[in-house]
RNA sequence: GGGCGGUUAGCUCAGUGGUAGAGCACCGGCUUUACACGCCGGCUGUCGCAGGUUCGAACCCUGCACCGCCCA
């Protein structure tokens, strides 16, 4: 039962495989609301490898369900997987050398080239869909893995992916409730565009990049009045100006109000009109306003009720326009129509250097460009500057909601704290509702068909919607109540919206998608509002926010009670672990090498919203979790060697010794229960080791009974009792060296034990005792002193003392001075009025 | 420009008004009957800077500097 020699090697294998046979981690559905730990897990995303800082945030929240577990907590912790979206398109067009075009019908024989080919192969929707999947499965199973290996404590009966069945069927029909109330609806309207994806973005989507630039003045003519010289970085846009605009209050500028002006090279009559957002400080002071350059653009746009002209096509290039036609009126349409001939086509990089040179031809450029750096928005994962398109894009009302947004914010209970201020920051910074429709493939689609009017227009204003039991449906292959599928794009037919729903869309039900919401009502009243959601602080305005916003419009309530915010893994110069930077360390080899427990035990070391670098060169905090791992397999193997005899605790080194100990367990359980785990590891490792190289060390001699057989039975029942909540204390941080030692004496698994309790540590010693952990303490002091003056005068541990004399303050140790005189080999003890130890040691034995 | 966090030993970090701490690293010692993947000991500080409150400040207040992150 008890090894010779305990090892840390091959625990992972044995107690994950040991967990699944036992279903120790099945969550129990019997349980009433009240006695269930719902935990809403962050689904990793599927593309790509799991790094090092997953391991690390992921460890944090299973350290949070153990603890609950043993608190008698049923714990719901399921596992999901993000495989839908844009990264796995990309992954798999890359993978298999394919490309999606969804007019092409699906091909049931299709199967992917062996290698990719150096032009990808265009493949239907549906066939593009199940190469996705075929992946996902793959990776998803490696996965699976490496979380088993870690030890979390997952129910994986209960997995999800964001693309599956069941993601599918909530995503629609929480969609379709939206749509029914009018909180989602879609429009034609300038739209925030990624001209390489093709497709629409999301405020919580950009992020502002540096970029090169450069100022250009250009000179607008006015017939018959000086003409007006605006700056813009551009000038590519000037054919799409609408109008010119300056601030109310310029007076340089007053005067122009309700004129026109006229565009260079275009021969556009546009209006000079007056806006407050108009700066008079940039550039002339005055500006013009084109569809769409950018986000103030559209504010102007829609402020002073402006037409559009647009002239970027969705990929990015000048599209063709017809000079002179309606809305696109000239002065010059021939001249016109000649210069914009020389922009149709180009990119908007390649057009502005093409119109600056027409500028300079015509004398509408004034001076040369000036070059400056500038803030400039892009989509976080493209390459090339957003655009501003319009298009027909689904949106869900968020700016009505923002008040009740920041109020259930405040409801909800942060680790750290101060994480709320990202949350209501970005509440507050909302310039627009949540546009979740996007035009790609690998996704859930929008639940909607539309009919096909006899002249054969869409009519998007009376979507054709499914019964809810019918969901999920893909409305580019199912066909709406009342049709037949023969009737798809025909006049009196019908169509299937083409787009899928942004993964945020769905990510942000992953409440009801675990939780049995619409159907299995019976789970969700056991597991909703959930209690907890771990996550880190980047996806803040995305994840968090999101499942917030649905939470509050479907159920009006919070979709969870705590948010446990994770810190980032930096790189030693305090970089992110990102795949982009490079500096992504995979972790498999990392576990195998310090083992699960060390790995964790670094993870759990830093608390909640902690950045902690992590030096691969350096593995210290690892290094030192093993170490503690295989403290803890010697320690339980040297209580447990000689167990017996056993009887009551009334020795006061072991009393006092069980008193601090019920500390440790009342303070462990306080920091838990705020979320401050970090500490309890802390915390208990120091007591741990103190136990060990003190305490062990002070009993040791009696215990093996050179004192009397009730002394001995003292400190063996002692010891036990210690163990058995230490290693509980243990157990949430190293759940392998913890089930392997309590396997030698204990029946059943330490994850489903009760958590320690106070109570329980000191009746065995017949209740607390202040007086006794001072005996301890003295104790301690006394023998640290011994070893101390030994050290200095070199020594060995085991040298005896014939006399030692102590200053009176050790006095309390005289309950245990025959176990501080065993452990620092002393023959005789005293007391004294001195202000030092004093020791005389023995004659040394004749070499 | 706004917000948030940080700055304590060479490194990583605890430390919520009362004598500056731990681990790692470094140095010295110990074949000690649980553990040499161990044990004992030693060395190590302008607690970022400047003011203020206080009998007393690493800790509370004000300002500043630097680092990081979020937002514009």
């Amino acid at each position: 039962m008890l090894p010779e020699k305990p090892a840390l090697e091959g625990l992972e294998a044995k107690w994950s495989a040991r967990w699944e046979q036992e279903g120790t981690y099945r969550f129990d559905r019997g349980r009433p609301r009240a006695e269930v730990y719902s935990i809403d897990t962050p689904p990793p995303t599927i593309s790509g490898s799991l790094h090092v800082g997953h391991v690390f945030s992921y460890t944090h929240t299973d350290v949070v369900a153990r603890f609950q577990r043993m608190r008698g907590r049923a714990v719901f912790y399921p596992m999901g997987w993000d495989d839908n979206g844009l990264p796995t398109e990309r992954r798999v067009q890359n993978y298999y050398g394919v490309r999606c075009d969804p007019s092409l019908p699906y091909d049931p024989s299709f199967q992917p080239p062996e290698k990719p080919g150096r032009h990808p192969v265009s493949v239907s929707r549906p066939n593009f869909v199940e190469l996705c999947l075929r992946l996902t499965r793959e990776d998803e199973e490696a996965f699976e893995r490496l979380w088993r290996h870690l030890g979390l404590s997952v129910d994986w009966s209960m997995t999800y992916a964001t693309i599956g069945r069941r993601a599918q069927r909530v995503s629609q029909a929480a969609f379709l409730r939206l749509l029914a109330r009018g909180i989602a609806y879609q429009v034609e309207a300038p739209t925030l565009w990624d001209v390489d994806f093709r497709t629409a973005v999301a405020q919580a989507e950009l992020e502002d990049r540096e970029q090169p630039g450069a100022f250009h003045r250009i000179r607008f003519h006015r017939p018959g009045a000086a003409a007006v010289e605006i700056e813009t970085t551009r000038p590519e846009l000037i054919p799409a100006c609408v109008a010119l605009v300056a601030h109310p209050d310029d007076e340089r500028y007053k005067p122009l109000f309700g004129a026109e002006a006229v565009t260079p090279l275009f021969g556009a009559a546009v209006p000079v009109r007056p806006h407050p957002l108009a700066d008079p400080e940039k550039g002339t002071g005055i500006a013009m306003i084109c569809t769409f350059g950018d986000v103030t653009d559209v504010t102007w746009w829609r402020e002073l009720g402006l037409p559009v002209r647009a002239v970027i096509a969705p990929n990015g290039t000048l599209r063709a326009i017809r000079w002179g036609a309606p809305e696109w009126e000239s002065r010059d349409p021939a001249r016109a129509q000649q210069a914009y001939d020389q922009l149709a086509g180009l990119s908007v990089g390649k057009a502005r250097g093409r119109i600056v040179e027409l500028l300079r031809e015509s004398g509408d450029l004034v001076g040369e460009p000036r070059p400056i750096t500038h803030p400039v928005k892009f989509y976080e994962k493209g390459e090339r500057p957003l655009e501003i398109i319009t298009s027909r894009q689904w949106f869900i009302k968020t700016m009505e909601y923002r008040d009740e947004l920041i109020a259930r914010g405040r409801e909800i209970e942060w680790h750290p704290e101060y994480m709320r201020h990202r949350f209501e920051n970005w509440v507050n910074g909302l310039v627009g509702d949540w546009c979740i429709s996007r035009q790609r493939f690998f996704g859930v689609p929008f639940p909607v068909w539309y009919p096909v009017a006899q002249d054969g227009s869409v009519e998007y204003g009376r979507p054709l919607v499914p019964d809810e039991a019918r969901l999920p449906v893909d409305p580019s292959t199912d066909v709406p109540d009342g049709y037949r599928e023969d009737q798809r794009g025909v006049p009196g037919g019908f169509v299937g919206d083409p787009d899928i729903m942004d993964t945020w869309a769905t990510s942000s039900v992953t409440p009801q998608i675990i939780s049995g919401w619409l159907d299995d009502e019976d789970l969700f009243g056991r597991v909703f509002p959930m209690d907890l959601r771990p996550q880190g602080h980047d996806i803040i305005r995305t994840w968090l926010f999101s499942t917030v916003l649905r939470a509050h419009l479907e159920h009006g309530s919070l979709p969870w009670g705590h948010a446990a915010i994770s810190g980032f893994i930096t790189d030693p110069d305090r970089k992110k672990m990102s795949k982009s930077r490079g500096n992504v360390v995979t972790p498999m080899g990392l576990l195998e090498e310090h083992g699960s427990d060390g790995v964790r035990y670094w993870a759990a070391s830093a608390g909640p919203g902690a950045d902690t670098i992590f030096d691969p060169r350096q593995p210290g905090q690892m290094k030192v979790g093993r170490r503690l791992a295989i403290k803890i397999l010697n320690a339980a193997r040297f209580a447990l060697m000689q167990a017996e005899p056993r009887g009551p605790i009334f020795e006061a080194l072991d009393r006092g010794m069980l008193t601090s100990l019920s500390r440790l367990v009342q303070e462990a359980t306080g920091q838990f229960e705020a979320y401050e785990y970090a500490r309890v590891l802390d915390r208990t490792e120091r007591f741990f080791w103190t136990f060990c190289d003190d305490y062990l060390e002070l009993v040791k001699a009696r215990r093996y009974g050179d004192l009397t057989p009730e002394g001995a039975a003292s400190a063996n029942s002692a010891m036990l009792v210690a163990l058995s909540a230490m290693l509980r204390l243990f157990a949430p941080f190293l759940p392998f060296v913890t089930e392997e030692v309590w396997s030698w004496w204990r029946p059943g698994s330490i994850h489903c034990a009760a958590w320690p309790t106070v109570e329980e540590v000191v009746a065995p010693a017949g209740g607390a005792d202040a007086a006794a952990v001072e005996v301890f303490a003295q104790s301690q002091a006394a023998l640290a002193e011994v070893r101390r003056i030994k050290a200095l005068a070199k020594k060995p541990v085991k040298a005896v003392i014939e006399r030692a004399v102590l200053p009176l303050r050790f006095e309390p140790l005289r309950p245990a001075a025959h176990d501080v005189q065993a452990a620092a080999h002393i023959r005789e003890l005293s007391f004294a009025d001195v202000g030092e130890v004093k020791l005389t040691f023995a004659e040394e034995p004749a070499a």
